[in-house]
DNA sequence: GCCTAGGTCCCGTCT
DNA sequence: AGACGGGGCCTAGGC
């Protein structure tokens, strides 16, 4: 099923590349190539042996020796593919991202194949399952916590939970399911501000953050603010 | 240089893949596979045909029909090959990651090859290049804006450009070298509140934020806070 | 070592 | 369409 050529012209590998994206396939090149984006950032690789993907959805990665990121990429397309001097791929990324262009001067392994089943994944672990978690046994948040609405609106935007405390006291609860940092704190404070000014002017309103754990300065921005932090865990993870 | 199998038997893809790897070279598999990752979150893969970069850095990508992002990958390593049932590539990715496992029922092409000189890049545009662009002309910020430091540091973290007004006011300028979002105004405040707490009491305070644009939303916050909005870009971008 | 900030962030989701 | 927030974000730099 997948088609393969070893060290092409720039010409067939051109119509090879051209005639597989047509059918929908995915291309990989394997070969020395330069690459340049334009737009608002400049970046320019140097020579160098790369593999490319060319994916049936028009996104184009670059990939070289190391790291998780490609070294340069472009989507939103469409790919054009040229011959004139060794073979070219670009793509045009639209205005924030730029127009990548990449000039192989030798392509060593040129393959097509059908990505066919390469999509369905399931995931969990993520802040929907801590939510689900936490409504599902609000004492994780702590003792006496009662949701009464999810994703409740305010004018610095919507509350994760909003409920009250054992006290009955209104309390806005913001969840992380990774540690979370300074950013965490601030949108917790201005959700807790929103809701003061929101109710009548005398209302006590807590504001708790929910996540498996806090950054030190974190921590003390809660404290500074009168917030507090309640440590809980998406479900599933190994720390409980 | 590069070797290619075709249609190899797990045993013969194993074999190959570790060799290439003890080599120092990159490994490229295009198979059908199913992966998982267990860890703090989980995530399955179903069978479908992908691409697997197993990188000389001991970084495993792994590509599927769409989007930029790898639809599984893990680094931190060591990589382990296994041919028991299919070949069989596997990674921890750490604590904070997880474990990653690739198996393939079928490997069309394996590929192995030395990826030199895939690393050299030059990049423009970035945040430090608008920050030149202002410190080489301050006026941008606003006229008679006078810069006194960069990375100026305050309990709230470091300022990226400390100064003073036309007036002598003291200036918090933030720098963002594309368009701002409430972070970013949140950021400044912070910045400005501890300028406010570490001066003297009754020191008057301003904070900028330069920006090629701003979303409406944080528009709005930085006139709550008395923040000023000041539209410069980076140098040699399209918008100027 | 942890933590913070930047990114062509990407990507889903909602307005 | 733009906009906002999450992410196994990744990656570089600072302490």
């Amino acid at each position: 099923m997948p088609r393969t050529l070893t060290d092409p012209t720039a010409d067939r590998a051109a119509a090879f590349a051209t005639d597989a994206a047509a059918d929908g396939l995915t291309v990989s090149l394997i070969g020395s190539c330069v690459a340049t984006l334009t737009g608002r950032s400049q970046r320019d690789l140097a020579a160098g042996v790369r593999t490319l993907l060319w994916k049936p959805d028009d996104t184009v990665v670059v990939h070289g020796a190391s790291g998780r990121d490609p070294d340069a990429w472009a989507s939103g397309g469409p790919v054009t593919v040229d011959a004139a001097d060794g073979l070219t791929v670009a793509c045009d990324g639209g205005h924030t991202a730029g127009a990548l262009r990449v000039r192989f001067d030798a392509v060593h392994t040129a393959t097509a194949f059908d990505a066919a089943g390469a999509d369905a994944t399931t995931v969990s672990g993520t802040e929907a399952a801590l939510k689900d978690r936490v409504l599902d046994t609000p004492d994780l948040v702590e003792p006496g916590f009662q949701p009464l609405a999810t994703e409740r609106d305010t004018p610095a935007g919507p509350i994760d939970i909003y409920g009250r405390d054992a006290d009955g006291t209104v309390t806005a609860v913001e969840l992380k399911n990774v540690r979370a940092g300074p950013a965490a704190a601030s949108q917790l404070q201005r959700y807790v501000a929103a809701l003061r000014r929101t109710l009548h002017a005398d209302a006590t309103v807590r504001g708790i953050l929910v996540a498996p754990a806090v950054t030190a300065k974190t921590r003390r921005l809660l404290a500074d603010r009168g917030l507090t932090f309640s440590p809980v865990s998406p479900p599933g993870s190994r720390d409980r």
